[in-house]
RNA sequence: UGGCCCGUCGUCUAAUGGCAGGACACCGGUCUUUGGAACCGGCGGUGGUGGUUCGAAUCCACCCGGGCCAACCA
């Protein structure tokens, strides 16, 4: 008996499932090409970071590749130390472009073609009203826009001023290039965007070659198409742009296969600000020392700090890509960079805040070299480092207390513990100052509990420690969050995300004691100092003679935890004249209450059939709503009627089921009409099809058209309503699902709703699942086991 | 206020009409010369209301909540 176990299938990305299906349709001859294009006026901060993994990643994995390029369009905010920076930190993350490196402003003299292209159809015009006279007449989100003087300037008018344009005829903000498209566009983007903008600036990369800059949402898409990407990914804020997207790839001539753009979310972590405006003032204001400072969320902060390229792919992968607006809680990155370092980092001894211990029983100038390990015996590495003990030692302040708390695992007086790696000492006696500080501990070792020996010694807790007389002095950095709040845009009206910024943020300069083995390592090291976090020395202030480590994550601390308590077809360009209201999307498709309720105020006779089809056919009045939102709705349900007069189930069917197979098309555009519809009704009533033999019927219809009596036939979907003929169907289910059956008896019911749904399966969707399901329960109850 | 997008454990994310699953966090335990790691166990979720269906997180309607859009930024 082949028992089946859980062949559920893991899920990946929506975006991932995009470019597997494409592959696999053979969209682009199996192509997949990427791009990730920053814009050069700042540096990466790990919001990019997501987007590089994202866009190098499916290129990889779908054996394509992923272009480099810089969206250089704005030439006064761009420069070339921003390019240099970026690269830099895209190969630390551990990219390549290889020979895929782009500009955008070297498509600037194409790009000026492809306009030249859509002034001569017509679309796009010379517009030398004032900005304030465009953005006034642009409308708002509820009127629509008006056109400005010279929206129907003829094409060789416009065809001069635009070569005038750019030979540098005008001074700033004379003339604007606007495409030709809908003023009363209810999405806001579409009403005339500018294109093209006179701006007499040097651009750090083309010279004074140009005084004509491009607009984003004219560039981006051309930029793309130019070099054969195939999927444009960007982030959900740029979710309007992708009918601009659309718009001109489609009027410039970009046949299909082309590029299309796919929206994701971006990604917001915590505690800090992720956009580079913002990033931008920290550092122009002297909130943090640089785009490096290692309290920032940039590539470069996050490098200096010491995270390792490998933690920030694995935070990536952790958080997934989606549509949704989400938050990630920074333990979240911590807890990868923790997966990271755990097998890479030695383990190192250092006392951060140092308490002296002296050992009084111990032979005065007496040294002993212990041999220490680098990794627990969890971490298969190997290494060992020699660790000198003498009479006087350094431990962490914090691991003794005058006054235990319960549970408490360290130094207490007269109590005892034990020496990493070294013996157990007990505490005899505590000396302090005037003021009752403690200021030193007195102690004797036990000197017969050196290495694993400790036997009698079970339960004692275990501290770090570093020799006086050997230990390295050394500043640690123990950096803070940025802010104090989770969200600090979450400003009141007015207000200023800086007001959230955590003072404490930057440590005050400690020295601590550490072991004198890391003078010898490679100064890039990565250590775990052992109880206290990951450390590495600072790459700027650290790597001479001084030692300087920042803290590059703490490690988790259990007992801190607990003593502390606790998203088109190009539309005609749109009459002078503007409309009343702003245009909706479609007029045969309306999708809001208050759309169908617009259609049948301008159209009585819908407002009529809506009055009829709930007081006389019986509809629900959501029902009658949806089917008199239009003539075309509602004259597809009226011939559908004619065909079978069961008026509630053929709503029904419109409405829950006729909405889903469309895809995006319009009822028009089906290939097949209302009669197909009322046929395939019919039969349902009549018997003839399951419910859900009927639904793929549909489905086929709204693909190939077609009679649904001879679709019944060719698929094989008569209905199975033979008892005898479900049933040995029912006993190969439960047999082949065993385990779960014994799960259905041990009161998960939910599970009937898998085998009634294999039955279906089985049966190619032709069981009746009303007697199958009757068919199991029968089985179910009768056999228990 | 108009259009578009999104609502699943505290957080991030799967389930594509058929078993609500994983990760982080949290709690408990085992183990431990790191109160780390590892291992075992636990807690905890489909925004609401109706509808369609044998069966709804998933499809439909309405409501609620959140995000984006009225730059000659990207």
């Amino acid at each position: 008996m082949n028992d089946v176990t859980d062949p559920r299938p893991t899920g990946t990305d929506f975006i991932r499932q995009i470019v597997a299906t494409h592959v696999r349709e053979g969209r682009y001859g199996g192509r997949v090409v990427t791009r990730f294009p920053p814009e050069p006026n700042g540096y990466l901060h790990i919001g990019h970071a997501k987007s590089i993994c994202l866009n190098f990643g499916v290129a990889e994995e779908f054996g394509g590749r992923c272009h480099l390029r810089f969206d250089d369009t704005n030439p006064e905010t761009e420069n070339i130390e921003y390019v240099r920076a970026m690269q830099d930190d895209l190969r630390w993350l551990g990219f390549d472009w290889g020979e895929h490196l782009y500009f955008a402003s070297d498509y600037f003299e194409r790009m000026y073609e492809c306009a030249v292209t859509l002034i001569r159809k017509g679309l796009a015009y010379v517009d030398s009203s004032s900005e304030e006279e465009i953005r006034e007449a642009r409308g708002t989100v509820t009127e629509p826009g008006r056109p400005t003087a010279y929206r129907d300037r003829p094409v060789e008018e416009n065809l001069d001023l635009f070569a005038r344009m750019r030979a540098g005829e005008f001074p700033d903000g004379a003339h604007v290039l606007r495409g030709k498209i809908d003023l009363s566009a209810t999405n806001m983007i579409m009403r005339d965007p500018v294109f093209y903008r006179i701006r007499h600036a040097h651009h750090y990369r083309q010279g004074d070659d140009w005084c004509l800059y491009p607009l984003y949402d004219y560039a981006h898409c051309l930029e793309d198409a130019f070099e054969g990407i195939t999927h444009s990914l960007c982030t959900l804020e740029f979710e309007n742009n992708r009918e601009i997207y659309d718009w001109i790839l489609d009027n410039v001539g970009f046949a299909e296969p082309r590029p299309h753009q796919y929206e994701f979310n971006r990604l917001a972590l915590d505690y800090t600000v992720l956009s580079k405006r913002k990033l931008i003032r920290l550092v122009r204001d002297g909130h943090v020392a640089g785009w490096d400072d290692p309290r920032m969320p940039t590539i470069a902060g996050l490098r200096r700090r010491g995270v390792p390229p490998e933690a920030i792919r694995l935070l990536a992968e952790l958080v997934g890509v989606a549509k949704s607006n989400s938050r990630v809680d920074p333990g979240k990155l911590d807890f990868a960079i923790r997966e990271v370092l755990n097998h890479e980092a030695p383990r190192v001894l250092a006392v951060i805040d140092p308490l002296k211990v002296v050992l009084t029983n111990w032979e005065a100038g007496r040294v002993e070299e212990l041999t220490a390990p680098y990794w627990p015996h969890d971490v298969p590495r190997e290494g060992t480092r020699p660790v000198p003990f003498s009479g006087e030692l350094w431990i962490e302040r914090d691991d003794f207390s005058d006054d235990p708390p319960k549970g408490f695992r360290r130094l207490a007086e007269g109590g005892a513990v034990r020496l990493r790696h070294a013996y157990v000492i007990r505490c005899d006696q505590v000396v302090r100052d005037a003021d009752g500080t403690i200021i030193e501990l007195r102690c004797s070792v036990d000197e017969g509990t050196r290495g694993g020996g400790g036997g009698a010694r079970k339960g004692l807790g275990t501290i770090h420690w570093v020799s006086v007389p050997h230990a390295v002095d050394a500043e640690v950095r123990l950096y803070d969050r940025l802010f104090v709040v989770a969200d600090p845009d979450d400003v009141p009206e007015g207000g200023d995300f800086e007001v959230h910024l955590n003072r404490e943020s930057l440590p005050t300069p400690s020295v601590a004691k550490v072991e004198p083995s890391v003078l010898t390592d490679d100064p890039s090291t990565r250590y775990q100092f052992e109880r206290k976090g990951y450390f590495w020395r600072d790459p700027v202030d650290g790597l001479g003679e001084r030692l300087v480590f920042n803290r590059i994550v703490q490690l988790k601390d259990t007992w801190r935890r607990q003593a502390e308590g606790d998203r088109a077809a190009p539309p005609a360009p749109a009459p002078a004249g503007a409309a009343e209201s702003p245009r909706s999307e479609s007029e045969d498709r309306p999708r809001t209450s208050t759309e169908r309720k617009a259609a049948r105020v301008a159209d009585p006779d819908l407002a009529a059939r809506m009055q009829r089809y709930s007081d006389e056919l019986g509809l629900t009045p959501e029902d009658a709503d949806v089917l008199t939102g239009s003539r075309t709705w509602s004259d597809f349900f009226e011939a559908a009627l004619r065909v079978h007069s069961d008026a509630p189930a053929v709503a029904s069917w419109m409405v829950n089921d006729l909405r889903g197979v469309l895809e995006g098309r319009e009822l028009s555009e089906l290939p097949f009409q209302g009669k197909a519809l009322g046929r395939l009704t019919r039969m349902v009533s009549d018997g003839e099809v399951s419910r859900r033999a009927a639904k793929e019927v549909l489905e086929r219809m709204a693909h190939t058209g077609g009679d649904p009596a001879q679709l019944v036939d060719e698929l094989g979907l008569g209905r199975v309503a033979d008892r005898d003929e479900l049933g040995g169907v029912a006993d190969r289910v439960l047999a082949r699902w065993s385990a779960k059956v014994a799960e259905y008896h041990d009161g998960k019911t939910g599970l009937l709703g898998l085998f009634v749904g294999e039955i279906m399966k089985e049966t190619g969707g032709a069981a009746d699942p009303v007697l199958a399901r009757a068919v199991l329960l029968e089985r179910l109850g009768t056999r228990g086991r």
